[in-house]
DNA sequence: GCCAACGTTGGC
DNA sequence: GCCAACGTTGGC
């Protein structure tokens, strides 16, 4: 009787684990490379074009990716050699299949960066662990993760720490806007 | 769905 | 080169 009106349907089906949400963009984040395998200075000489960040196979890394609007800022971190966030590249292209991904799952994504200013006065691992502000950084908190969120105060102290005006770095993207 | 084994990353 | 951290894989 009263059953009647009852489908089975009602219970909501067993359904796939939902997908872990974006991260919400600050607007600052922190790519690592190893600089013998990609450095700065090959970021810089590939000019407003930029380079596609690809070889992320992790998913943490590739969802803040997949968060990254166009124009956040990226610091640049060299690991095992530098150990030092040595500029700041934005990023120019939103979240794409990466091309070396030959798993045939279509499940890696890259969003291409370019360089935007060099860091006057690198800012070492060090440096940043030294700094009690910075206590709460992925990068001494999730130190494996290559692509960290940053928050704009991490973002702005790292900055002052390297000697990085952030006028020179409104001008820098006055680039982009010439592209 | 738990968890041990394994592989990779990256600082030291 | 070592090893800690930690993500992934696979047996149960």
């Amino acid at each position: 009787m009263a059953k009647a009106g009852k489908s089975p349907i009602a219970t909501a089906p067993a359904r796939r684990k939902a997908a872990a949400p974006l991260p919400v963009s600050t607007g600052f984040w922190l790519l690592k490379s190893e600089p013998d395998a990609f450095s700065w200075d090959a970021l810089v000489a590939k000019g407003a074009a930029g380079e596609p960040w690809t070889g992320v196979r992790n998913y943490t890394a590739r969802n803040n990716m997949k968060a990254m609007r166009l124009g956040d800022r990226c610091f640049f971190y060299h690991s095992n050699e530098g150990l030092a966030v040595v500029g700041i590249a934005e990023v120019c292209a939103l979240a794409h299949p990466d091309p070396t991904d030959d798993s045939g799952s279509g499940r890696w994504e890259c969003v291409d960066v370019r360089a935007l200013a060099p860091m006057p006065k690198p800012v070492t691992l060090s440096d940043v662990k030294a700094n009690p502000k910075l206590e709460k950084m992925s990068l001494v908190t999730s130190f494996r993760l290559s692509v960290q969120p940053v928050r704009p105060d991490e973002f702005a102290e790292v900055c002052r720490m390297g000697g990085l005006d952030p006028k020179a770095l409104q001008q820098s993207s006055a680039l982009k806007a010439r592209k």
